[in-house]
DNA sequence: AATAATTTTGCAACCGGTTGCAAAATCACT
DNA sequence: AGTGATTTTGCAACCGGTTGCAAAATTATT
């Protein structure tokens, strides 16, 4: 059925190393001997099969891009920026879902099985217990979205978490907000921790903030909503909140205008990430902006050069988050 | 590095077939012989390599997913139900963004020199030609979300688009709007004109109803939002909408609620899709769901199938929309 | 034109598996 | 124990490529 490089050396009646060989860049083969080979190819339609070709060069150019997050709009953007990067410098994403394999140490041998030359884990939940199974494994991997660590044990590229909390511990004081909630994301979630201890350690600087949090059931537009109702049946709710990201926000958001109150005035929420989303009209969520763009390239980079050097030193990338201004803070006060 | 057959033979003291058929089931071992491998495997911690395996059994397992929608937050979901529905069954997707590889013969053919067993295209929008080099490369194919054929050439999944325009008429002639408008997404892409050709059909059985229509740059919010926009500025606007999607039902709710004006009564807006966002309580948009869960599964279905079978005839596979009732049409009236 | 240096080519082994076939081993039965 | 039927095993070839090495061809040098 497939054509095959013997095919084609057949008809172009030469060694099949000589097909190869027009087919590896960098090998040698005359000008005549290329032509005629090349001839002979598209006569055939012939391309070399990748996979037999990786059993010798030991490189498949699959990387393996393991989530756990396929519920939250973001990632689609993530997925666009990974499959779009990857492509373009020759490199081909094997999709894992992990909300069906949680398990790493199956993930990880079925992604060796299917030689993959690197992973990608790209999650903002995941323990890093869970990228070390492929490093352990011996497949280079980098961590997206991870826990930034001084120390890395692997290549890990994201943002700051807890700097995050202090940024928006700040901009929530420069706001003149007094009493101040913190509505995070799941608990356990190191994202979450990290947010919270940056947004704690900033507000204890300033005496007269008063802080309150609570954790929500997960990233989710419900979760989100129903935590933001419990707090405004409770009489002491915040002036202001800082929430786990942005599609808890919308959740959080839709509470408070179906309670009747004013954001920014009675109430004002800032989000994390600004996903497109957040700058609809019709939401036009006040965000602290992850450089999603600028996380991915440096995956995609550092995966590359892995590639070339497996044993490269690890090293963390951390990238600095902005605030987005629109309309769901009040405004600054003068310093 | 990596341990292979003839490590596990010789460690075991076997001939390197017995290794191979321990590890393919339906191959005649003995227990004996079996347990003997298996602990030397466990022992070297062997897994065999998939893609070794595929050069003679000529299966991979690897499934391309071409999509070239990676904007639409409903296909976040659809490729969240595709992996976790192929990798239940033990396939494996290969992502391919189109919005960079858009040429659909080079596509086809990196995917065949991964020598992937078959390819799921999930668009609306990508013509039927696209699909067909595939088919015509030989590779099997399924075209999910595809433009419904009665005389389909190949495997196709999704939804009767013509129906589905019929239905929304159908939907807001009975809610007693007159004045009726049509926004829909891209001009050219099928599922759009399909959807128009039968929302008129409907229309014109009504001869008291009067049908207006626009397209859209895209299915986007900001195209929904300024396409709404640009009609409110035009004082004849329509009682009510049946946008292209969802999103862009989003977009054009928004621009509804900034021009001042009350959905629905002074204006209805029915979208398409039933994306999670939809549903949210602060869009609650009334729209019609397209079952992308039963999509998608038969999708997969189709595809194992043709697995086993490549030369099965071709079939399409229509599910049926349903209305789902939100907030943004008023009630039906009594017949 | 003869020789040396360089490039191109083909041979054959290899990558990590599978599988048809025949020999060896096991089993059932008298 | 001996025979035949059945199962298990190993050999060797193959899947579709790549690559080290030496021979052949080309090019450069004198």
């Amino acid at each position: 059925m497939a054509i095959t490089l013997d095919d084609v050396a057949k008809l172009a009646g030469v060694s099949r190393s000589a097909v190869s060989r027009t087919f590896t860049d960098g090998a040698s083969v005359s000008s005549k001997m290329r032509s005629r080979v090349e001839k002979a190819a598209s006569e055939l339609g012939y391309s070399p099969n990748f996979l037999a070709r990786s059993l010798t060069t030991r490189r498949t150019k699959l990387i393996g891009l393991v989530s756990d997050n396929f519920h939250n709009p973001l990632f689609l953007e993530v997925f666009d920026q990974f499959t779009r990067g990857l492509q373009d410098r020759g490199l081909r994403p094997l999709l894992v879902n992990l909300s069906v394999e949680p398990d790493a140490e199956s993930s990880a041998r079925m992604l060796q099985q299917y030689s993959v030359d690197g992973v990608i884990v790209a999650s903002s939940t995941l323990p890093p217990a869970f990228s070390k199974t492929f490093r352990d494994a011996g497949v280079p991997v980098v961590n997206s979205f991870g826990r930034y660590s001084s120390d890395p044990d692997m290549h890990i590229v994201g943002i700051d978490n807890i700097e995050c909390g202090r940024m928006a511990a700040h901009e929530l004081l420069k706001r003149g907000y007094k009493k101040i909630g913190f509505l995070g994301g799941p608990e356990p979630a190191t994202s979450t921790q990290d947010r919270f201890a940056g947004f704690k350690n900033e507000l204890q600087k300033h005496p007269n903030a008063e802080l309150s949090y609570s954790f929500s059931e997960g990233y989710s537009f419900n979760a989100g909503r129903l935590e933001m109702q419990r707090l405004l049946r409770e009489q002491s709710h915040a002036e202001a909140y800082f929430c786990g990201d942005d599609v808890l926000s919308i959740g959080a958001l839709s509470a408070v205008k179906e309670a009747g109150l004013k954001v920014p005035d009675d109430i004002g929420l800032i989000g994390l990430n600004d996903m497109q989303m957040a700058g609809w009209q019709n939401i036009n969520l006040t965000t602290i902006r992850q450089p999603i763009v600028q996380i991915i390239n440096a995956s995609i980079e550092l995966m590359v050069s892995m590639l070339e050097s497996p044993d490269r030193y690890p090293e963390a990338r951390v990238f600095p988050c902005t605030v987005i201004e629109r309309g769901t803070l009040r405004a600054r006060r003068p310093d």
